[in-house]
RNA sequence: GGGCCGUUAGCUCAGUCGGUAGAGCAGCUGGCUUUUAACCAGUUGGUCGGGCGUUCGAAUCGCCCACGGCCCA
């Protein structure tokens, strides 16, 4: 972190800062660009020096210095915008009366206004001969090193400004995550769905088995939570007649920090009307496989050196025969009561308590030793009911749900079901919930009154799913940890 | 919560066996009118994460703490 004492450093620049504004305002906002760095090489950079010499091109520009190199009387600078970089050539010849000794007593990290002409340089480079620069902003700090830039972890998810500044990677990061989320809610929305916001603060957490963040009501005098995912509420829309219905926003799950967890973490849910958890699955492969086709420009995933095909249909298996494809000393017997079960986990290392029904076994079983193993996409299906307190019920099996779970490179990327609409189901398994509860499950879901009474008003046969924004862009960017796909990761005060 | 690793100049990093702190970049001074990790010459800058201990002497060894990274629960 940097100290708040200043430094030499910085005393300078506070000097300089002092000297600006005995001279004037220090901190004008009348100067205007009429173009993007980015925007110039694209048009020009096709354009050589003669042909930019025929027909000037006059632009503006303003950005930060990032780079400065003085040879005398004329210096080359880069000015980074939030497009990209342009190079100025800055001659004092050209320049207004004492312009370029004010210019060379500027610093790396200025922010600078400077307009002229395009030119190429003798090794090719679109460059800005500079008629006129100013200075906007004062950086008082230095910036990090031009070449590394800025590698310590804690410092670049602190300051991620410093970040986003330095490392070009960084900005790619999170230019491709505004892209997915734009994607996704472009798709939905081409698709019928429709948007809406739902709360986040519940008086009855739900939706997710999770455990929340409790805040206080100072008005109401009475706890509220912090939701766990909107699931409850938008299932609500769809019994007010919202058809399709989706969210993308922000929940929040106390549990540990972790390169896979983040306390506060954005999820698409979205929810069909007169659908069941086979539609969703077929919606889910389209839309990822396009996804990641418009995204990267290639149906390939490129991660952490390992490539898995979109472009492929994804596997499907349901978690027994998962669980037996990769544990080959099981066998399907073995999964079908909790004896056995117990017993496997135990050679596994899992540890079993009284209150885990057999389904609760299978998926932890499935959890250990089969979830990071499925790399290629796969849907895994046949979800206990045990562990799926609101997903519809098998026709074949009660004991197990109409669900589906899509992991790609050994992460769960959708869950997905058809939905529970049997109020009296569900109040069932609420009831069963609280069981758990009692029994000391921290994560074990409410009892959902209100949610019920919504049921018992008929939601109509309905399928839903949730997306992991946050785990599908560490994809998709082959990023190693969940905090280098969030802006400003939770991290501990200094 | 447990294990391992890390924390040295604004940034990126060296620092041997315990002997009193180094480089590059940035900064400062001078030179240089098409450079691009510009170059050349000179030069400033340190609570070695914090505390306690061992020792004649600690960035270095030990213990505790903080923050971070990875793995495990």
């Amino acid at each position: 972190m940097t100290d708040n004492n200043d430094n030499d450093l910085i005393a300078q620049r506070r000097n300089q800062l002092k000297a600006l504004r005995e001279k004037g305002n220090a901190y004008p906002n009348n100067f205007r660009r009429d173009v993007l760095a980015t925007d110039l090489h694209a048009h020009y950079s096709g354009k050589d020096h003669d042909a930019l010499e025929d027909q000037p091109v006059r632009v503006k520009v303003a950005g930060r210095m990032m780079t400065r190199r003085v040879m005398g009387k004329a210096s080359f600078a880069h000015l980074q915008d939030m497009s990209g970089q342009i190079q100025l050539y800055v001659k004092g010849d050209n320049l207004p009366n004492d312009r370029y000794a004010e210019f060379k007593s500027w610093d790396l990290g200025d922010i600078l206004g400077a307009e002229g002409t395009l030119f190429k340089t003798k090794t090719g480079e679109l460059s800005i001969m500079v008629n006129d620069i100013h200075l906007l902003t004062k950086s008082l700090r230095p910036l990090p090193e031009k070449f590394h830039g800025l590698t310590d972890h804690e410092l670049r998810y602190r300051q991620r400004y410093l970040d986003l500044i330095t490392n070009e990677e960084t900005r790619r990061t999170f230019a491709i995550r505004s892209s997915v989320i734009d994607f996704l809610r472009r798709y939905l929305k081409d698709s019928g769905f429709v948007e809406v916001e739902t709360p986040m603060m519940h008086v009855i957490p739900g939706g997710a088995t999770a455990r929340p963040f409790i805040t206080h009501h100072n008005s109401l005098d009475m706890d509220l939570y912090l939701r766990v995912a909107p699931e409850l509420f938008l299932k609500r829309l769809v019994i007010g007649g919202i058809e399709k219905v989706f969210e993308i926003n922000r929940s929040f799950r106390n549990e540990g920090l972790s390169p896979r967890h983040n306390p506060e973490f954005t999820m698409l849910e979205f929810y069909q009307a007169y659908a069941d958890y086979q539609d969703m699955m077929k919606l889910t492969e389209a839309m990822m496989r396009s996804l990641v086709k418009e995204i990267l420009g290639d149906p390939r995933i490129r991660y952490q050196g390992e490539t898995y095909d979109l472009a492929r249909p994804f596997t499907r298996m349901t978690v027994k025969q998962a669980v037996l494809h990769f544990n080959k000393d099981i066998r399907l017997e073995d999964l079908e009561s909790r004896e056995p079960l117990h017993k496997a986990a135990d050679k596994l290392g899992i540890p079993v308590q009284d209150i885990h029904g057999p389904g609760k076994i299978l998926i932890e079983i499935f959890e250990k030793t089969v979830e990071q193993q499925l790399k290629e996409p796969t849907f895994i299906t046949g979800f206990p009911t045990e562990v799926s307190p609101l997903a519809r019920r098998s026709n074949n099996d009660p004991s197990e749900t109409e669900r589906f779970e899509l992991f790609i490179g050994g992460r769960e990327i959708a869950n997905g079901f058809s939905e529970l609409n049997d109020p009296e189901d569900q109040a069932k398994r609420f009831l069963e919930q609280l069981e758990g509860k009692e029994a000391g499950d921290e994560e074990a879901m409410h009892y959902d009154e209100d949610y019920i009474t919504a049921l018992e008003y008929g939601m109509p046969p309905t399928a839903g799913e949730g997306i992991g924004i946050d785990r599908l862009v560490v994809l998709l960017t082959d990023s190693a940890s969940i905090r280098d796909v969030i802006l400003f990761p939770h991290m501990r005060p200094k």
